[in-house]
DNA sequence: GTAAACCCTCTACCTAAGTATAGAGTCAAG
DNA sequence: CTTGACTCTATACTTAGGTAGAGGGTTTAC
């Protein structure tokens, strides 16, 4: 079986040398084995739990969360639904952060509405004129609740 | 003009009162006046300043770029339009991670599709599973294109 | 056989937006 | 006049996910 250095390991995945190490600190791949010159081997294996590491990270996993997620496959008892699960749980986490992104689009639409005259000085541009009044705090509560 | 101290400030605009001095550090209230023991004197303006931060947290601008638009205040020269160019700039940023957010939301969908068996101990779970095999990485190209 | 390129550990640093703590001084009520 | 709540500064710590550098050893190609 192929075995190869860090360098080679992070060409391959595209991730830099120390962040194989952190990976590794972080007990997110194994321990892998030394040469007599303590430098570390890497095999196929290695390339693919980084990739895999680095899809779920794309699809909105944290480094704790994935750690949780390879730990289940060395749990026999795991099932199926324990993945799912935190399939799931993320699937929520993105949706509130979509509605939250949505209602902060409105918000600002609605800003840039009432701030049409693009020669207005500063001083009635009614955006920083909000400071000194009441009228943004509608949006504020508008976007809080 | 009624004035009060931190302590008072924190409570009528829900920040703690480290923040209100973290603010100050940053620049982005001014420095209060003192009275002879060096409390803190802060007075309405200050309140309707910390409203105005968080409020323009709440939609996505960071400390930096209030910090920013605060400075267009005093700038005599600045525009309305100046104001509006930074809103359009963070409607692109919301509408990005938006995009970004609605794929992740799809691939977690079909994860989750292809994985419908709760029973299927973890051996057998098609995501664990695709740490060993190249199934997975449709999906990441799909994610990171 | 030597120089470039690589690897090792350890430690510190980065952003962002705070939060916490220590040790000291101040204010207000009873 | 004392006690408890408040405030001051300064410094360090937090989370998340890395990144950078110092000071050394190793490998490889010419």
């Amino acid at each position: 079986m192929a075995t190869f250095n860090i360098g080679q390991l992070a060409k391959k995945t595209q991730v830099k040398v120390e962040t194989v190490r952190y990976y590794e600190r972080r007990g997110l791949i194994p321990n892998p084995p030394r040469r007599e010159s303590g430098y570390r081997q890497f095999s196929q294996i290695d390339v693919d739990r980084i990739r895999f590491i680095k899809f779920a990270q794309a699809i909105g996993f944290t480094l704790n969360e994935i750690a949780e997620m390879l730990a289940l496959k060395v749990t026999t008892s795991a099932t199926c639904g324990d993945v799912t699960q935190k399939i799931d749980e993320k699937l929520c986490d993105v949706e509130d952060k979509i509605k939250t992104l949505l209602r902060m689009k409105n918000t600002l639409i609605n800003l840039k509405k009432a701030c049409k005259e693009p020669d207005l000085s500063s001083k009635d541009c009614p955006i920083l004129d909000s400071l000194n009044t009441e009228e943004y705090k509608n949006d504020e509560k508008e976007i809080l609740k």
